[in-house]
DNA sequence: AATGAATGAGTTTTCATTCAT
DNA sequence: CATGAATGAAAACTCATTCAT
């Protein structure tokens, strides 16, 4: 295991915390270096550019969330299709039974702590893409990736299971906006904002994680009932 | 009727056009006086430096929102308490009979589409506003305060009225985390990335604009129960 | 008399006022505009340019001060001369008797008093032309015409007077040197240090004054040895 | 030895040189560069500040000047005392001997001249200090500190051997007064426009120097009655 | 006589980047 | 690997001056 001491190491963990403390544009070269303990021609040594180490930084972070999304559906999505207990149709899942639902409902609860606990482990990165989405840079849609990435397959899950009663959901285009507005947007802005929130509210790290998770849970539960899955199932 | 076309008017709608496709930090001055059509020198006779541009816009912003919650506040909550079809009891809200209670939303929908419509046309300040909160800067907690407005009287209503029965909600806190990362953050974001968003989805404004508020909609009933309310009524 | 408030006078007073704190260079046409109390527009209607302020500032200064030297000239030399108490030899004074040389040190001493008084009066506007006499400027030289005003004649008077032991005194050099260092810089500096040697030395106005007088009296006393020059005069 | 040709100290020879030509406000930081022949982000590369040029060069030139002060005081009073040959009483001097006090009068004269050569080689920054300590700038007082730094004891040597006969001279107060507009006062002009005199009245250096001193001899002798001192002496 | 608006040409300062060692 | 010195280009900001009214 190498040792995380080293200057290149040193260089990325001061860009992560100035970037995020101060945007990509308001943050100085030469305040990395301080930070690092370096000089600034070390730096140019490691990267070509400045630009280079936020580009670094993103491509880390994108890598890694890929990553943890690839093995979910790996080892949810794909192991219960081979089991045959899930069946993907276009725009809709089936569940061979309620069974079936239900475990892949605890699985997914599962999987959105992972992402949550990895999005605060990483709260500054996510920080710096928040700023750099909201910029026509080069980052300009790197927050749209994680919409893309995370629509192929595994979410539709939940949305194609949304209640069949509300007739005015118009699925493909509104389960998207929904997805991206009330699900990617508050779980980035909770990692990015965690830190402000928690000086604000005084509240304790783990008593507003568990908050934010009881907001998510009633959320994500509002699209689903149940009840109307199962005879759905049963009608078929 | 002051026309709109001068110097000083140039150089904001300029720089809330920058600010927000580039960020603060990376704004030329030089850009927005190019853009406005004027001098830099003039820029500097309207303002005494790059910040205090930003300053004026935030400010402005904060002011027109304020505005636009208060005359809400005055003209429903007030109102209903003033005709007594509304009492204020500690974190809970009374309405005397179910007509109370359904006139109310419908106020309340009205005037959440009120603030959507606003949030969207000022979209670009609100981007600015976004950037600049995720910066520990001037700015940092502008976004907050945004918070802290609606957090008062007014929007308690909706979060009172939950269903009682989810008992593990714990009311104070759990509501002003699903306030801020479920509703404003959405909607604060919806109106930063609308352009964006519509871009990549290529879908129409009202369309697009139509499903963010299907999305509201089912997320805030996600939180009332109308029997619930009903029943608490009568019981009383 | 005319009204000492309007605003060209306003205009000369701030400009003597900032000039003199802060130098030509140090200040800002916007400055003098604002203690002033006028636009700077206006002080351009007055002004052709800054430097015209100064050069008008110090033209003014420089005739008050030649009108001073030129009456006691007229009403002292001239009359002396006219009375045929006085005789002007090169580089050489010559008194008909002790009593006139008496008379006349009373007169120059009066005479000494009242530039002291002046200048005190004028110590800012001296302070302007210490401070450009010091920089390679337009004004470089305006310090030295004082000391040209007064070497012509009157002052001469003093030196030739000078006692004949010293046998190393260069008289004409020497002279001028010790009139310029030794008696028009320590008058000039002490106008233009009065406020902050005042403020340091905790002394009053009048008292300060009279210590400063003391010091004069001790060194030009110390040129002028009377037994000697009435030896010398009887002695031809 | 450490080679004088590198770029800082190129950078502080062009300042001294500019800033005593133009003042501190009317030099240009390009300007500096362009004498020391070096770019102007250099010049922020060694100082943070314009302003912080002109500090470090008032900063040495003070220090400098008190190294040299407190030489005097340690190899002449500080020894004379040793040698029981100087006693320092409350405002006054006691030598032991008449030989003493001729042995200190040299020393002094020494010093004066040693102090005359480093104002001389040090004239242009000493031109700095007076123009800077006219305007009421940050340096406003740093003339006033040559004051101080000679008030302590050596310099008293020469006043309080002042001729009792003078009953009127306060002496504490005067003495300070006649020190600073006496003493230091033509001193540093000298040193200040030396260049300036030497042009206008034709002399040469050496000639202009010779000049001054016995200037300076005739004021400071005008002080002291050597006779009076013996007399008081013997007395005791 | 007076001014608010406007500006060209500078001024100080910054900063990403390079380079010789 | 590492750095102190150096810089071109551009950034923010200033300021004396003008002009239409």
């Amino acid at each position: 295991m190498e040792c995380k001491d080293n200057a290149q190491h040193r260089i990325i963990q001061a860009s992560i915390q100035l970037f995020s403390q101060k945007g990509y544009d308001g943050t100085r070269v030469a305040e990395i270096a301080q930070v690092a303990g370096v000089t600034k021609a070390l730096i140019y040594y490691y990267f070509k550019s400045k630009g280079e180490i936020l580009d670094f930084l993103v491509q880390s972070f994108l890598d890694s969330i890929t990553s943890i999304a690839m093995d979910f559906v790996n080892a949810n999505i794909v192991r219960m299709i081979e089991e045959e207990r899930l069946d993907i149709e276009p725009d809709k899942l089936h569940f061979t039974d309620a069974e079936a639902l239900a475990a892949f409902m605890e699985n997914y609860h599962g999987y959105f702590e992972q992402v949550l606990d990895f999005a605060l482990e990483q709260r500054h990165t996510l920080r710096i893409l928040m700023l750099e989405s909201l910029k026509s840079s080069k980052h300009h849609n790197d927050l749209f990736k994680l919409l893309e990435m995370t629509r192929e397959d595994e979410e539709n899950v939940i949305f194609t299971t949304i209640s069949q009663a509300d007739s005015d959901f118009n699925y493909s285009d509104d389960m998207v906006v929904f997805h991206f507005f009330y699900s990617i947007i508050p779980l980035v802005s909770f990692a990015a904002y965690f830190d402000d929130y928690k000086a604000i509210s005084g509240m304790g790290e783990k008593e507003l994680r568990a908050s934010f998770l009881r907001s998510f849970r009633i959320t994500s539960a509002s699209l689903i009932s149940e009840q109307d899955i199962l005879l759905q199932n049963n009608r078929e």
